[in-house]
RNA sequence: GGGCGAUUAGCUCAGUCGGCUAGAGCGCCACGUUUACACCGUGGAUGUCGGGGGUUCGAGUCCCUCAUCGCCCACCA
């Protein structure tokens, strides 16, 4: 590939669109992405966390995508063979949901009317469609991967994974079928896990309800009252629960409460007082019935359940709280976690009166067919009716909704699937605890190991039709005999006795069963399928060719790094921890970096919903790729998450529109300041799609725009300035001054940034690169070679040095910058293809592959950084004495600095830069260097400097400046008499920091005189 | 209810092991088209380091506490 030919036709602003286009193309060609296995090369490996095929990539992506590639980029140059796993999740319930809405939306059709094939095949489409943009986002981003390699979770490869892992477990009898509540989301008409619900507060009721005793004899109640906000789920009650022992649960409560009363902070105890209060109140108004109640209990007394004259009983049991309510509970097993544990402990039916759809089923008598909501409002009239209402409250609930659907949720029993969790929690809990894996940072380890420590079994079925479907077959009314028959002489068949229901489950481990395998039965496969997280579990070493120990596997697997967000550290991480160890006996990665959330100008979650997401192609067309990488890695510190305020770009105009919770939900706005209309992601009706769309980007790109813009035209600069270079070696005695300077800096800068990547601080390897190329390369190294250029002797020394020095910065920015680094590297090779200082050497064909840069420690040089930093001091403070009398840039100035003769040495040898830097001329150095007549003076710590007025003084400026001098110093001085003058301090602090006290004291006082001195002076003339 | 994180300039954020006058970018003010760059340069202004207490010779930094915000987990007939 050559590079552009003409050097002056280069842009004044770096055009990202073209660059990025063709050197992705080049790099694919040349194949730099792909790794194969290679023993004598050590692997760095990552897979990616697969996104969903749900929709298009969104910034979150974009971040977590970003910092891979840096990491992959960074360690392939540091000559890993590194192996970045490419891929895509099927997202079970989330992509079935949005293409199940899409079409119920478009074509009014449920799932069922289109029938399991057939929905199956138009999620393939949507998934093929979001597939290819999804990797055609990540490939417009830069990234790295090994394209070769791409999985998708459904692949054969995978799905294989999956039914030997489900089958070794099953084997093992980790994997069982049991009827359990489960969350119910009515809309998909699927259970959910936990973990994919979210509660809100919705305003809602309290209704108690009387139910009747049955032949209450004198002196007892006739009702009983209960409560509930969910009154149709009473006609699945199947008894009333009252405490065994109410006389001392009450006391229990009441002690429990006198106890946080004695440690409340004086602001919540009115409050608890009162509670007490109505507690004590209790043992006069509730306990006597309670006790009544718990005997009759005892007795086995039954309760008439209305609507439905059910005869229910009335049990003791603890779950009911004599504090709370009425205290009596009804118990409403099918239909309530804590019922259900209070059904199973005392034997009670569970009747479920609920359809897959949330209507009510025949066990809901004559509220059959009615939707929950419509059964609730029947329910509760028909009982005001028969005078069984007691009470209504209004109350806020925390609603249970599904995450998938954003309906809400119904407990629910059902029969389903789980692993048995008690071994494989514990196993990967010690692989964090032993450090076989590490969690960076830190602080996630423990909600990791918290999670896991609770080992409840995961539910595993969904039922859903699009995911990998659960490889069991139902043998009904079979003999263990027949199944030992049909399947004689197969180890990749096994069956386990289905305790509940009188049947087999047969698992196959890669072949699936024929129906017929038993002679006259018929064997039914299973409908449920995986949840999704079961194939993801295994992504490490399922794309890795596992169950075969490919060499791939051997190679890569344990993989090195795995970079996510920490919404999933418990769904994914501690998953594929567990299944790793299980299936290939290794942690599947050694180290976790946890990354931070980017947020929204409010502090909220970007997302689609709320409509303040971004889309990362807007920004990439924006502001580049590279910028937005740089960009996202300058924001990712290890403490805060990114929030970043989201602006409409109007297409019209260009100018940017904040972005509003209001504004951001419309399919359509106006530009306030051109009024031209535009349309949004919501947009879809014609007459809005007909409307130029608004990209959505945000202004945090600027920074790494403009710093890539600054790189550029130090590329141009140097490329333009290379003619006649020769890739010549340089003695060392060639070297200028500040020559030396900018190679210490580099190699400190060096040494700096790779122990940040390698400790994921992206924030910090970012700062030092900008601050290195922006300050110290353009500001001055670059400012102090334009005379040197000039110059035929110096000339050649000043290429090689700015050559090499551009090489190696761009060397360190490529892996967050891969397009425009590689895109100077090749104008360079056009203009210098030997580089390198000592023994130059052909630069790398590409930069992707260019060797990461050394820090060379002999190049590091205090002294040299020390005597720099004093220059820059001085000509800052030229700068600014000409800046404040407001002498315009062309007019010369003179001016003399007082100092000691060492400093005045090393400064003597800066002297052309003062004059080419701040156009002024020293005309005196040293200690005996005094103030002319009349002079502007700046006090520095290690000199005086005066600059010569004569004719230029603006009197006023400069007294008001030294006046402000002389208060800034004596207030320092006082501050430090007073430290120095506390004994204790000179007595305790270190030697060292007293003795700088004491020189710092020292040198401020002589500044504060000689600007008094100055000050005098002046007034003299004033 | 339990846990984690945050609170530093108008805004968004750095601040290492407790130690010189607390920094950056944006924004603001003034000046400037100087032969890489106005997506630029030079200079300037701006701080109760959330409040209170403690440890220490010394606290933005460590400890306690309160407040506010965000997130995670659990629970709420």
């Amino acid at each position: 590939m050559s590079a552009t030919t003409s050097l002056e036709s280069l842009p004044k602003q770096y055009q990202h669109r073209e660059p990025e286009r063709r050197w992705y193309q080049f790099w694919l060609d040349r194949g730099y992405f792909h790794s194969e296995p290679d023993p004598t090369r050590p692997p760095y490996t990552i897979v990616i966390p697969p996104p969903n095929v749900t929709g298009a990539l969104h910034l979150g992506h974009a971040l977590n995508n970003s910092l891979q590639d840096i990491l992959i980029r960074f360690k392939r140059m540091q000559g890993f063979n590194a192996l970045w796993m490419p891929g895509t999740d099927h997202a079970g319930i989330a992509t079935q949901a949005v293409v199940e809405r899409r079409l119920l939306e478009e074509e009014k059709k449920s799932r069922h009317d289109l029938g399991r094939e057939e929905l199956v095949r138009r999620i393939w489409a949507w998934k093929d469609e979001y597939e290819e943009r999804i990797l055609g986002q990540l490939k417009r981003m830069g990234s790295s991967c090994d394209w070769e390699r791409t999985r998708f979770t459904l692949d054969p490869v995978c799905a294989r994974a999956v039914r030997h892992t489900f089958f070794n477990l099953f084997k093992q009898g980790l994997i069982y079928r049991g009827k359990r509540l489960v969350n119910w989301d009515t809309y998909l008409q699927t259970a959910v896990s936990d973990d994919e619900v979210f509660h809100e507060t919705v305003a809602g009721h309290f209704w108690h309800f009387r139910y009747p005793v049955i032949d209450p004899v004198p002196g007892e109640p006739t009702h009983v009252t209960i409560a509930t906000t969910r009154p149709e789920t009473m006609l699945g009650d199947t008894a009333v629960a009252v405490h065994p022992d109410p006389q001392a649960a009450l006391a229990e409560a009441e002690s429990q409460l006198r106890e946080k009363l004695s440690q409340a902070p004086d602001k919540q105890r009115p409050a608890l007082k009162a509670e007490l209060t109505a507690l004590v109140e209790r043992r006069t108004t509730h306990l006597p019935l309670l006790l009544k109640l718990r005997d009759m209990a005892r007795s086995g007394r039954m309760l008439m359940l209305p609507l439905v004259d059910r005869e229910i009983p009335l049990v003791a049991d603890e779950w009911a709280r004599p504090e709370l309510g009425s205290g009596c509970v009804k118990i409403t097993p099918a239909h309530d976690p804590n019922d259900y544990e209070v059904g199973l402990r005392r034997s009670l039916p569970m009747i479920n009166i609920l359809n897959p759809d949330g209507t009510l089923n025949a066990n809901a008598g004559a509220y059959r067919g009615l939707t929950v909501a419509a059964a609730r409002q029947r329910v509760v009239a028909d009982l005001d009716k028969l005078g069984l209402l007691a009470d209504v409250e209004a109350r806020e609930i925390e609603l249970a909704h599904s995450d998938r659907s954003k309906t809400p949720i119904e407990p629910y029993l059902a029969d389903q699937w789980f692993v048995k969790m008690e071994d494989l929690a514990e196993s990967a809990m010690q692989a964090v605890r032993a450090q076989s894996v590490r969690i960076v940072p830190s602080r996630y380890a423990r909600g990791y190991l918290d999670w896991l420590g609770e080992k409840r079994d995961w539910p595993i079925s969904r039922q859903l039709w699009w995911g990998h479907q659960i490889p069991i077959w139902y043998a009904r009314q079979v003999s263990e005999q027949e199944l030992k028959q049909a399947f004689a002489g197969r180890d990749d068949v096994v069956w386990h006795r289905d305790p509940e229901h009188d049947q087999w489950l047969v698992s196959a481990l890669e072949e699936d069963l024929d129906p017929q395998a038993i002679p006259g039965r018929r064997l039914e496969r299973e409908q449920d399928v995986l949840d999704t997280w079961f194939s993801s579990a295994l992504w490490p070493h399922s794309t890795l060719g596992w169950p075969e120990r490919t060499a791939e596997l051997e190679y890569y697997y344990p993989t090195s790094t795995l970079v996510t967000n920490r919404d999933i550290i418990t769904l994914w991480v501690a998953r594929m921890v567990l299944t790793g160890l299980f299936n290939v006996g290794d942690v599947p990665f050694r180290e976790v970096y946890i990354h931070p959330k980017i947020l929204d100008g409010y502090g909220e979650g970007m997302s689609k919903m709320k409509g303040n997401g971004v889309d990362p192609l807007d920004l990439i067309e924006k502001f580049g790729a590279d910028s937005l990488r740089f960009g996202l890695a300058w924001l990712t510190t290890e403490t805060q998450d990114i929030r970043m305020a989201v602006e409409f770009e109007c297409p019209h105009c260009g100018k940017l529109i904040e972005q509003t919770k209001k504004n951001r939900v419309l399919p359509r706005l106006a530009c306030p300041h051109c009024r031209g209309e535009f349309s949004t992601q919501w947009a879809r009706k014609p007459d809005d799609l007909a409307l130029p769309r608004a990209a959505v980007v945000s202004e945090r790109f600027e920074l790494a725009r403009n710093f890539l813009n600054k790189l550029w035209n130090a590329a141009r600069f140097t490329l333009l300035n290379l003619e006649g270079y020769s890739g010549e070696p340089v003695a060392e005695s060639e070297l200028a001054v500040e020559d030396r300077w900018i190679l210490s800096r580099l190699s400190t800068v060096t040494g700096q940034v790779t122990e940040a990547l390698d400790a994921y601080r992206y924030a910090d390897a970012m700062r030092l690169l900008y601050e290195f190329a922006w300050d110290d390369f353009c500001s001055f190294y670059l400012e102090m070679s334009k005379g040197r250029l000039q110059q035929a002797e110096s000339r050649p020394v000043a290429q090689r040095v700015l050559a090499h020095t551009l090489d190696v910065l761009l060397r360190l920015l490529h892996p967050a910058v891969p397009f425009i680094t590689e895109e100077i590297w090749q104008l360079l090779a056009g203009a210098a293809r030997h580089r390198g200082l000592a023994e130059p050497a052909e630069a790398a064909e590409s930069i992707m592959i260019a060797p990461w840069p050394a820090a060379e420690r002999e190049r590091q040089d205090a002294t040299i950084e020390a005597r720099f930093a004093l220059f820059q001091e001085v000509l800052r403070g030229l700068r600014e004495i000409r800046s404040r009398q407001n002498i315009p840039p062309k007019t010369p100035i003179r001016f003399s600095a007082r100092c000691r003769p060492e400093t005045a040495d090393l400064l003597r040898a800066m002297e052309g830069y003062f004059e080419s830097m701040a156009g002024a001329r020293a005309v005196a150095w040293g200690e005996e260097a005094s103030p002319p007549a009349t002079h502007a003076h700046v006090s520095l710590e290690q000199l005086e400097l005066y600059v010569d007025l004569a004719g230029l003084i603006d009197v006023a400026a400069e007294s008001a400046r030294l006046e402000k001098e002389q208060a800034r110093l004596a207030g320092q001085i006082t501050a430090k008499e007073k430290k120095l003058g506390n004994q204790a301090f000179v007595e305790r602090a270190p030697r060292e920091v007293v003795e700088n006290e004491r020189q710092a004291l020292a040198g401020l006082r002589e500044q504060l005189s000689s600007v008094q001195k100055s000050l005098s002076a002046l007034r003299g003339q004033g």
